[in-house]
DNA sequence: CTGTTAGCGCCTTCAT
DNA sequence: ATGAAGGCGCTAACAG
């Protein structure tokens, strides 16, 4: 089990500031004075709970607006051990695909009265292990947790931590105890990039798989080849080519696969990035997208519709993702669901110019 | 003042589930029995305080690794008033431009300590007032307000219901009082585009100025403006458009204007959006850029470097924005420094192949 | 150096 | 329908 680094040094702010503007703030019991009751019956009312006769609960809305009160839930949290608050961990939220899963995650989380910490990992375990422990002490009623780099075993131990997990992009299970996630079918989108090609009728179709290491790299390579299988095409072993997933290794990559490989009609790429550099790539080479070469992408990201030519390809449910996430989570919290549920995610094909 | 729309029912979780993780959990009587002290010095110890001896630290160091004990940040912010997070409100964290704001506000926040929640607005006024509101119960020790669209009364009250406040993007005060804020100097921002113009040679520069109601579209404009006068170039009125902040109205709008006033050589644009539109205007027109239209735009939005030619741009440091924001706010809060402080970042030029 | 006493603001349980 | 007493987990202010 890896240590995390220890949490930094909390700032203590200087008294006489934070009075300011919180000394002074009215409670419960002013309220009730003020009202002419007892604090029972302003949490009560503040409660929305009926057992309180009209005109009490008029007194008390009135004292509650007079003093501009608001009930705090730092009080209600340690009373009633829940916090009405979330926690939200990415690798790192100024990458647009895990901005538009928080997007998802928070408009969830709004609607059923929740506020959610944002914490970034930058792909760090154990910066991981920081955040999931300074939530842990916030004592929040659940997290998602996108993309852990975790090893099994610290996950496990971070789920035994918190009254609710939800997983993102990742599974994981121990004997006995299964954790909710919500995934995305990568091997699907493989297919569905090659259906649509054979479909325009091409037959020698490359791909450009990204990381070696990448689960959904692997994952998109099966649906390929399944695919092709599907109606009696193997690809050949070099047509599918390996490269970080950036703009200018996309472009390398496709400089060595097409060099290489000119019967080649059609190419598949990791993601949207690397259609990017193809599309250097085929300018540098003369060849023409989509006449001479027709290209497929994966994640549609906000640049695929603005390159020329538009990038036809695979769209992942990047916000959904994130909403069905936080929604697995706050059914599990009030209890209406058990841990281990799992939701796959199905991409979706998105037709534009560079496969039309 | 306008009223919030009512805060949602908060979702009340179920008993049992609640307890299954938060039940069992070792306080600091159970660690205080452990290692036969009082409460009191095991909150010298967790709070790191020196006035414990060496042996008795370490008893206790050893009670909370064999407890697992996590002091609780909700009873901790009880007792003391001050709960070491913060509020973070912005339009859109799926909007590159804040997620990345988001980043910058996050890191620092970490490093000094502190959790962030992220709340969106939609841009719109009533849900700002109300997740403001749900921060409020949450006792958060500050907030950073993005592009509030706020009256300034509703500002006002805003501002006074936190120990403190820094705005993004807005500025703001009344008598006696003036609210921290980081901005950005958005009339640089046009010297620059057009001083780098100036520089080769081009002296017929239009400007499409964006939506007719946007602060920053007007600031840029003004720069644009007074550096063309700086060389004693009076811009004429039909050289500058302007149109909605999308790569398909700047493509209308720069269709408009090529069509009018073909003798302009050059294009600066409200933002990459729309200069992504101009390229696909230019190659309607049968233009070369950069050869027969120079272009700049602003922002430096991720698809500036990938579409062809790559475009020459006003980056705008929006992860210092975020960076510098929640240092402000750190500082106020630590008491380091009073309210009313304010930050202007400087736009920088980023040159590519649009206008080299 | 260590312990005792008294809240922080709210809710739960049990009376009335 | 309303109120009184006690506690959630922790720390501040004082003793010793």
């Amino acid at each position: 089990v890896s240590e995390p680094t220890g949490p930094p040094d909390r700032a203590i702010p200087d008294r006489a500031i934070v009075d300011r503007a919180i000394g002074d703030r009215a409670t419960i019991v002013d309220v009730a004075r003020e009202a002419g009751v007892s604090t029972m019956t302003v949490s009560r009312v503040i409660n929305d709970r009926d057992d309180v006769s009209t005109t009490t609960r008029q007194r008390v809305l009135d004292a509650v607006e007079r003093l501009g009160y608001r009930p705090s839930g730092i009080a209600r949290g340690l009373a009633t051990r829940h916090t009405g608050t979330l926690g939200l961990v990415v690798p790192d939220i100024a990458n647009p695909f895990f901005a538009e899963v928080a997007r998802g995650v928070e408009q969830v989380a709004y609607a059923r009265g929740y506020n959610v910490f944002l914490c970034n990992t930058d792909e760090d375990p154990f910066r991981e292990l920081d955040v999931l422990g300074s939530l842990e002490e916030k004592r929040v009623d659940g997290i998602v947790l996108c993309s852990s780099r975790l090893t099994g075993e610290d996950l496990q131990m971070v789920v035994g931590a918190y009254p609710a997990v939800v997983l993102v992009n990742r599974r994981a299970s121990w004997p006995g105890q299964q954790v909710s996630a919500v995934l995305v079918d990568d091997v699907m989108g493989g297919h569905l990039a090659v259906a649509h090609l054979l479909d325009r009728g091409h037959r020698m179709i490359g791909f450009l798989s990204g990381p070696a290491g990448s689960h959904s790299g692997q994952e998109r390579l099966a649906g390929y080849v399944a695919e092709m299988a599907s109606v009696g095409l193997a690809p050949e072993q070099g047509w599918v080519e390996p490269g970080a997933p950036t703009a200018e290794q996309g472009c390398a990559a496709a400089l060595r696969l097409l060099r290489s490989h000119p019967e080649l009609t059609a190419l598949i790429c990791y993601n949207d990035l690397v259609a990017v550099g193809v599309l250097r790539a085929c300018r540098e080479l003369g060849r023409r997208v989509p006449g001479d070469l027709a290209l497929v992408g994966f994640d549609d990201i906000p640049a695929a519709a603005l390159v020329t030519p538009a990038l036809t390809t695979c769209r992942i449910p990047r916000h959904e993702l994130g909403a069905k996430a936080m929604g697995l989570l706050l059914d599990q919290i009030c209890g209406e669901t058990v841990p281990g549920g799992e939701v796959v995610l199905e991409p979706e094909l998105v037709v534009r110019a560079s496969a039309p």
